[in-house]
DNA sequence: ACCGTGTGTTACCGGTCAGTAACGCTAAGT
DNA sequence: ACTTAGCGTTACTGACCGGTAACACACGGT
């Protein structure tokens, strides 16, 4: 750890790292992924994370300080890929913000309407994480805190009345539409989620 | 159970066990609700919630069948909760559609804004509980169908236009209002869940 | 006086949980 | 040829999980 040796090839090591780094980490952050999504992050074990990636405990916790950290990490691969994909959708209409949001809505509905779809991982976690100090709360709170500000950017861009209680009430339809597709399935009011959002940008603009 | 004996006084017994039947059973009844809107309901062992009851593990299984039966009958209490409140607040606006709504996300804002608000219980349950055969399954669903149902009678009544769609559109910022309160905080969007709701109602009536 | 019901208490079951120790193998880098 | 890092394997810990058996007591109705 602060050993002075090494002066030798740093850069080496980091563009090894950087590369095929490590087969098992990946897949079990894969099937981790696969499996608290569709079952919950208390309802799976670490146990059964390692086998279903084809490896054991021990090659686990060798990649990974505890469960929680996985769980972590698992949040910050779930923001970065939400992330992505709505800087995506929005650049495929830059410079027109209704347009912008109309789409996020579509492509929500499009992926929450799907068969396995289980609605929101972080809002998800947040709901089965009660503990305070849980390593996961920062993450989510990161995430929910940014998806606001982007909902009342892309509001004052379009430059509606109020684009904070816009922005919000965006928002409010945005995590109702994932909640619902939870509790009441693919064909409840989630499929209702693009309309609404339009009907509510209608009525804060001119 | 099917035996043909005590055709004696079947009424007396049925008397006693509606009257004061047992405390125990209900001191457990307030303790896991209590504990499971707080921390979760796989967070709760029954071991905890007996002895958080005064009580201990025996007990608990003589009044209930498993923990499962406990979740399902602890949801049951808090639909009887919820569909309460709902017709209190609607009957104080009784034949103004309109206003019921209104004031009915006026107190859903005004309760999920408290300081040890959760959002709704039977969301949070059905984001916990995965597995498909689940006593608490069957309650859950028919609790969120019944508020869909409710919703759109009052869209009906309210001579909106679409209002199947305004019902469910109110639906998903009555369930982001829970959600958000959850991901989010009580300072979060669902503050102007009553707002939407309302800008919402205007963009569909005239 | 008697008996049933509800309750408390203790001890236990098998299973699963997160997390660790110790050993062996292999393949790649030097 | 030698080292080392990555991985597999087995066995284990201590705690907790849901659920049960057996026994004791106290009280209320008959």
């Amino acid at each position: 750890m602060i050993l002075p040796k090494k002066t030798q090839v740093p850069v080496k090591e980091e563009v090894i790292s950087s590369g095929p780094k490590s087969r098992v980490r990946d897949r079990i952050m894969r099937t981790a992924s696969d499996l608290f999504y569709r079952h919950g992050i208390h309802a799976v074990g670490v146990d059964t994370i390692a086998s279903e990636a084809g490896t054991n405990k021990m090659s686990f916790y060798r990649n990974f300080a505890s469960k929680d950290e996985l769980v972590a990490e698992y949040l910050r691969s779930e923001e970065r890929e939400g992330m992505l994909w709505w800087d995506e959708t929005i650049a495929a209409h830059a410079g027109n913000p209704r347009l912008q949001i109309e789409s996020l809505f579509d492509v929500l509905v499009k992926n929450t309407c799907e068969d396995d779809s289980r609605g929101c991982a972080l809002a998800n976690a947040a709901v089965e994480i009660t503990e305070p100090d849980h390593p996961a709360r920062p993450v989510i709170e990161k995430y929910k805190a940014d998806m606001r500000r982007r909902f009342h950017q892309l509001a004052r861009e379009m430059k509606s009345r109020e684009p904070e209680a816009l922005g919000d009430s965006l928002m409010l339809l945005w995590e109702g539409a994932y909640l619902t597709r939870v509790t009441m399935g693919q064909h409840g009011p989630v499929q209702g989620a693009a309309k609404a959002a339009r009907a509510l940008i209608a009525a804060y603009t001119d």
